[in-house]
DNA sequence: ATGATTGCAAAAGGTTTGCATGGCA
DNA sequence: TGCCATGCAAACCTTTTGCAATCAT
């Protein structure tokens, strides 16, 4: 039972089509450890389903989002960027040198911002914390 | 000495050729107190200057941006918002239901942000930190 | 079978850019 | 005057959408 497979098995449950398509570019997402845009999937799954477009990717994304199978971040200006789903929360600190992005979590600053909300009537839906930063030179 | 006088003024000092149609933006800026996109703020610069182009406006606020003077924020899938740069950071929740944007700062959470990222060897060049709320209700 | 999903191409929406003209310092 | 900034239109990039054909269930 693969990751892939634990996905599929809950779309289906969800009543969703699983497509050939909709397959390979679960596999991708099921086996990424980095955070690729829809570009970048579609090249990936493309391997697998060279027919593939990239609007199916779009909309497959849509999809899987809605599903609460897949996260989308919208860092500074790029486009949308993907991940799987998990079940702990995190946030993100992006290198403004490398790209590179740096997964990480606070209990204590969630805490802080449920507080600050609930202050002045309001619950959090969500939330998006990025911290953009560079190495410290030393 | 309006606030639109001491951004020109700021400018002017910082070798940016000060324009009828910079100044119809600074004004528009300096007198707003919300956070409107791109098109917005043209719409209402329009009003003093009828000739000006949208393609200016973003010139302008890139230069303007870059100059400090402003901030731009990039609000979950919606066009980039601006507005004036202010001595006081701040963030920003954001009412799902309402669109309405309500400031707020943490010194606490931002003292807990810098010790994160100075744990695994980075400093912080900016940050984002967006909570998209909802009246409770009752 | 039949309604959801696909690929294609075109469109949309926000933003940037090339170029000739015009205006600030 | 010299160079920066402007307006216009066209290009750009990401994402969405209309449509007829195809596929999963």
């Amino acid at each position: 039972m693969t990751k892939a497979d634990d996905l599929t098995q809950a779309l289906r449950d969800a009543g969703v089509r699983i497509t050939r398509q909709r397959a390979a570019l679960l596999t991708v997402i099921a086996g990424a450890d980095d955070h690729p845009d829809a570009v970048e999937l579609h090249r990936r799954a493309s391997k697998d389903m060279p027919s593939l477009s990239l609007s199916t990717v779009y909309r497959t994304l849509t999809a899987l989002e809605d599903q609460g199978v897949i996260q989308r971040h919208q860092f500074d200006g790029t486009p949308s960027r993907f991940e799987k789903a998990e079940d702990d929360h995190h946030d993100h600190m992006i290198d403004v040198d490398t790209g590179e992005v740096i997964e990480f979590c606070s209990d204590r600053i969630e805490q802080l911002q449920t507080e600050l909300a609930a202050e002045i009537g309001y619950e959090i839906v969500h939330h998006r914390m990025e911290l953009y930063v560079r190495k410290k030179d030393g």
